[in-house]
DNA sequence: TCAGCTAACTTAACGCCGTTAACCTAACTG
DNA sequence: CAGTTAGGTTAACGGCGTTAAGTTAGCTGA
């Protein structure tokens, strides 16, 4: 009941801090809210991967016991629905230019980016997708094609064709650089290596080694030959 | 001894069936086997989702217990990397044509069948894909491109627009069918509709209704535009 | 001022999960 | 025919998501 009563939160009160003490246990950290428990599971997800976050590990990290985040949340599911919407609405929409192909480019290359930051996060694309942020970037991208001359079916085609271009790249390279068992990959090119006669072309190509091309590189050369297939 | 003494074929094989009777406990169903338990767990997955598939309930539908599997396979996951693998390998390659973009064609379209066949797969491709199976595939993929004269920079650049591709449709696809539930859909469809000041382009596009044209078109026009960007 | 209400937690418990360790036994081997 | 071992079994552990019931802090209205 000392002045330190209320280690980091503050109650809320007429009376001065320093009377009201300690009536039963002190006002703990910011209350619970969903906003903080998506947080928090962002964090864990961060640091630990899918399998590393748990109902239990996501309250202890809260100060707070498991079953209390079900007062907020109705399953674990929606914790990761919730979570990968939030690294979406984390990164801005890109400014409106009057060129709709650099839209277009930004958008893209900001989508994967979000996505590599949070590898976890494509391994969760298996999920709805419809939150908020993500319908908002959607909304983006076809307002740029339209704007770019598209018809209704070339909109409906192309829409398709770069979601699903990001997204799989995005669940591809998370899925290489998390592969981090530099025994499996070794283990692979030596497959390819040591049956020359069934994979000719992969053996030739390098199709496996890494240093040839960059990802980034890669990725954006693709994107352009998206591009380049635009109405006029 | 015997022609038959295969290390995974039947047991005994010395002496004629009809004498060995059942010593012991009669022969359960054909023992145990790697390829069985993948079996059973696509079974599983087919009829039940990721979820579903569980260490005891795949010992259940073996008759065996869970401990048992544990012999053949190391861990879950390694029953979830045999199954995806195994859904590749039950598609056979198609047969080269002299026309390369036909073949690939062929190929991108059965790729995405076998996963929307399995529609428990793409959710699942957050793991190596090393497998024979795959890699087979990705020979055959290349095979044709360098057939088409790409060089070693747009053979890299394409495989992965062409396997991204492929990859993205048949998670945003699966994700979309699999969420059977009719109303998150019209939820969604309400939130755009109700708000057409920052949906307008999603709202008169109508982006998220199913009728207006199949995936399989829109699939299929995309794969089109990618094979128009061809070196000539 | 204080009874009562309710939002926001806690405690306790259930059933299922993946996995390990120890044991058993049928069938093959020398 | 004794010994070995492949291919299982039984038992158990700790952790998981989730539900039900109990508790308390702080507000409301008389």
């Amino acid at each position: 009941m000392t002045e330190e009563s209320q280690p980091t939160g503050q109650p809320g009160g007429g009376t001065s801090v320093w009377l009201r003490a300690e009536t039963g246990r002190p006002r703990r950290t910011p209350p619970l809210s969903r906003d903080r428990i998506v947080e928090a599971a962002v964090t864990l997800l961060d640091q630990h991967g899918t399998d590393g976050l748990t109902m239990r590990r996501l309250a202890q990290l809260l100060d707070v016991t498991s079953t209390a985040l079900y007062w907020h949340v109705r399953t674990k599911d929606d914790v990761l629905d919730l979570a990968v919407d939030q690294i979406f609405g984390a990164v801005r929409l890109p400014a409106v230019t009057d060129d709709w192909r650099d839209d277009v480019r930004t958008l893209i290359r900001d989508w994967r980016a979000a996505m590599l930051r949070h590898p976890w996060a494509p391994g969760l694309i298996g999920r709805p997708m419809l939150g908020p942020n993500v319908l908002a970037r959607t909304e983006f991208l076809q307002a740029a094609l339209v704007r770019g001359g598209f018809t209704a079916l070339e909109l409906a085609v192309t829409t398709r064709l770069l979601a699903n271009y990001v997204i799989g790249a995005a669940v591809t390279e998370a899925t290489w650089h998390r592969t981090a068992d530099p025994q499996a990959r070794a283990a692979a090119r030596r497959h390819i290596a040591a049956d020359p006669t069934t994979y000719p072309t992969l053996d030739a190509s390098g199709h496996l080694d890494d240093a040839r091309w960059s990802d980034d590189e890669l990725f954006r050369r693709g994107l352009e030959a998206i591009l380049a297939t635009a109405p006029r």
